[in-house]
DNA sequence: TTTCTAATTTTCAATAGTTGCTAATTAGCA
DNA sequence: TGCTAATTAGCAACTATTGAAAATTAGAAA
């Protein structure tokens, strides 16, 4: 996704307001490599701002996802998580820890057993042991 | 997943009961392609079985979930859909009817971008246009 | 065949995640 | 400074799923 500065130049472009709670989540957001989930961003937001809405946050979300500035992913985990690498890629999700990564491929694998499916996206979700919790069960 | 005749020895000797409820559910389930929800096995059951309980369809797909004689799949629909078929495959949705097909792929792509993790398991969801929707767009 | 009991089913309440609605507030233009 | 459409907060509602408890029942044993 953008950077804040340039979010709220397009916000203003395209009619829409800068709020103090939008400004907060472009900055929660920017270079935010967690995938948080809505409410991972909503409590980390209302301990710069008390009040904020969760309901807010959801808008907000839904706002930068359909403008393509961040992207909803599913995992897995119960609930949507939030992405502002909207590059080509995958992720790799920890069955310890839960933590989600970013990782790419080569090349989109190409499919078989169905004729005349037009593919306009594939997403690949790998499980298994971070590194961090490989480590930890080698240890045991 | 094995056959409702397999399956009712397989519960018996694994000192579980095989009830009504739970044979329907094998008939329903054996050989069906259609990646349904716990809802739309509900609906079916619902019709030759009157009174069934959604919280009995979710106990057997759960029981039989961990089993293995079925798998259930997120494709980001919203609820979990449940397919009888265990083997190494994946799956293509349609974004326009929702259909959910098995695909295969020649081998799992290798992930760059993440050192030391250990993948378990690699799944690919494929969206796009299934072949009959992609044909009627055509025709507008 | 009847009895018994643990397994199962049903019912209903509860939970998590998310969206709909509305009144109150406010950004940002005139 | 005022105005108004956009936004927020608050809460109800909704979907998918599970928890808990009472009633029922499969299937082994008598």
């Amino acid at each position: 996704m953008r950077s804040p500065e340039e979010l709220t130049i397009a916000f203003r472009e395209a009619g829409l307001k800068v709020t103090p709670q939008r400004q907060l989540l472009f900055r929660l957001l920017h270079n935010n490599c967690a995938h948080p989930t809505a409410d991972a961003l909503y409590s980390v937001a209302t301990e710069q701002m008390p009040g904020i809405s969760l309901r807010t946050v959801y808008q907000t979300l839904n706002d930068l996802t359909s403008m393509g500035e961040i992207q909803s992913i599913d995992v897995g985990t119960g609930s949507s998580r939030f992405d502002p690498n909207v590059s080509d890629h995958h992720h790799a999700v920890c069955d310890e820890c839960g933590a989600v990564h970013d990782v790419y491929v080569n090349q989109a694998p190409e499919m078989r057993g169905l004729n005349g499916f037009a593919v306009a996206d594939a997403r690949i979700v790998y499980r298994g042991l971070c590194a961090t919790c490989s480590e930890l069960a080698q240890h045991r």
